[in-house]
DNA sequence: GACAACATACGAACTGATTCGTAGTTTGTC
DNA sequence: GACAAACTACGAATCAGTTCGTATGTTGTC
């Protein structure tokens, strides 16, 4: 039985994200990725990045000057944490109704419908 | 034109969950509903709702000794602020993904599913 | 009128998240 | 060796959200 995934902070999800999509990363590295959008100090990734290894949600190998850092959940995972927790802040734990917000949000495109219609029906065959 | 939603933080939320679902109510209305799962302080949830007051997330009623308070943003606006959110933040604006993973959260059952079937046939046919 | 019950107002403490400056260490180059 | 560049460590300020104690005002009852 793996722990129950660690809610990341908004902060900190960011540079999960960056580490999901790049693979293990320097400070530099999410640091520059993250500067892309946000305008902040190297020092204030690198501090996000050591608390992160103290709350567990990164591994840093330190065998290198620049230490590297790794995700230690997945980003399905955390994403589903994520969303349960909305499920149930915010839509009395209704799955459907947060489907159903989810797709009216902006009107969805006849290709994005038809993606979830997909995927629903194979959600469907797997439980039969 | 009506204005963007505000996002409410988790306290307030929890509030207008309240009013949403009992109709324009008093702090002690409020304060007894939350009681039932949490813990608080009364002035706790006074404090609250004078700053949603300000935030303008709810209407104040003063001319009663005990003041009512209406939300002045619906559930569903609510709800499709915070998600929009968190499809950003977490699912890189994917909501083909934020609907998988709230489907695969707990395994969803079979009547919760096909309610969400023919919620997607509904918007499909709007859409068309 | 005195008192208890209950209401609002508001300052202040506390928390978690974020931000960054500064200090000190290591590395590479001349 | 001296210097510049790049790194980590860490204390401290700041901010939003939350919590609650205390002050103060109103109402109803005896």
């Amino acid at each position: 039985m793996s722990a129950a995934p660690i809610r990341p902070s908004d902060g900190e999800l960011a540079i999960l994200r960056v580490l999901w999509s790049r693979g293990p990363s320097t400070v530099r590295d999410v640091h520059t990725e993250l500067s892309k959008d946000r305008d902040m100090g190297y020092t204030t990734v690198l501090k996000l990045m050591q608390i992160m290894v103290e709350k567990g949600l990164v591994a840093r190998d330190e065998r290198a000057r620049s230490h590297t850092y790794r995700p230690l959940q997945g980003e399905a995972e955390t994403q589903r944490c994520l969303l349960k927790e909305l499920l149930h802040k915010a839509f009395a734990g209704s799955r459907r109704d947060l489907v159903l917000q989810a797709l009216e949000s902006e009107p969805a495109s006849a290709e994005e419908l038809e993606d979830i219609r997909k995927l629903l029906s194979d959600i469907k065959g797997r439980t039969r």
